[in-house]
DNA sequence: CGAAAGCTGACAGCCACCTGAAGAGAAAGA
DNA sequence: TCTTTCTCTTCAGGTGGCTGTCAGCTTTCG
């Protein structure tokens, strides 16, 4: 596995990195934001480890640019910051976990063995559903040949059906997806959004569970 | 999502098992080590969540246990102890994840969502009865390859027996199960949506024991 | 045979859901 | 900065499916 490391603490970022790379893996290591926008731009890599105070700014933005880009690399925050809400904005941010300093190299171990074992399966790039055809990656739509254009709440929702064939999303999950958790929204967001997608998308795209939520459509 | 509680604590019990209903998967709780076996062997989970403090042991043996027998079921280790050393014992021990009570709901939430999308690549585990094919996880049903849709209550209803073949489940217990506390039904209900299950799935799913109550059918 | 228990068709009320429309807000461009 | 355009949330009216209730019928068992 390759490892981005974005830690400016020398002797903590020493110590991680000679951790990860006992571990087998392959570590970069940089103190800055900007460094780490720029090796991301010029490298894959399988896992990012993101410090949230960094001596040019916070994580949690670089991060939500990250997401912004499409880029869905999996994300662990490092934080000394042990309050509840800056855990959930880090996880609302995008990231995919999370571990308070000061941390336990093993656990760090477990933790990476996680993130590994849960992304060792590459979804395919291309979905085909009936007579879509979807880049995931690219976030591009055609139906029967031709482009659909989807906004940015159309694509977040669409995009959940997609991963999760066959499972019923309850509108509570699918909020929780789209949205902040502070942020709740009491309407009928979801419904309406679901209307859109058929009507961009087909109306067999996404089934109703009555009762219990939405599904990507079978007959398709 | 079919999920386990064990958690011995009424209060907090009581606050989760309302969260994770709100987030529309089922919940199944149990306050004792003993009751959690019972519930494992008898039923598929997708996910445990196990207090390590219990009335009659530490719930890290019981997971040692699980995983000793073959049992993959994802597991978040609920735990008030605040130590690293815990935390590994219960990564080590074949946990997914952990939260350190006091934790807050919508965290909760967003892990549930994790252990979800981490799980969903893989296929779900198929119940087959006679003619059946039935998929827990999907809520759907093949009867002789052809696709059968049940409503909210019916499924609810269904489930609670393919989840105890062989045991007879009273009229009483059924309500309870279908019904929260305080919605009391005052007729025939659960006959009516036996029959109706019946003509759905064949009149032989469901066995009547007269003045005891239903079982899933044997015949099959 | 009689009584108790169970079965099921019918139906009405309710509620989950759908969707068009409107206003607020954000993004883009001049 | 102002204007224009696009997007998102909210709301309200309409619709249909679900579900509890009941009545009449069938089955079981002493």
């Amino acid at each position: 596995m390759r490892i981005l490391l974005i830690e400016d603490d020398t002797i903590l970022g020493a110590a991680v990195r000679d951790q990860i790379n006992a571990d087998g893996h392959s570590v970069d290591w940089v103190t800055r934001l900007d460094a780490a926008a720029d090796h991301v731009n010029s490298a894959a890599y399988d896992l990012l480890l993101l410090d949230l105070m960094l001596p040019d700014g916070r994580g949690i933005g670089f991060l939500r640019d990250l997401r912004k880009k499409g880029d869905v690399t999996p994300v662990i925050i490092l934080t000394a910051l042990d309050q509840i809400s800056d855990r959930i904005e880090g996880l609302n941010a995008g990231a995919d976990d999370y571990m308070v300093k000061p941390f336990d190299l093993s656990e760090l171990s477990a933790r990476l063995g996680a993130v590994a074992r849960r992304y060792s399966g590459n979804p395919n790039p291309l979905v085909e559903i009936g007579e879509l055809r979807i880049d995931l990656a690219a976030r591009s739509i055609t139906r029967s040949g031709r482009s659909v254009t989807l906004t940015a709440r159309e694509w977040a929702l669409f995009e959940t059906f997609v991963q999760r064939p066959g499972l019923i999303l309850s509108k509570a999950q699918l909020e929780e997806r789209l949205y902040s958790f502070g942020a709740e929204v009491e309407s009928n967001t979801i419904e309406v959004h679901v209307s859109r997608l058929r009507k961009k998308l087909g109306h067999t795209i996404i089934d109703t569970v009555r009762g219990v939520g939405y599904r990507l459509g079978t007959a398709a």
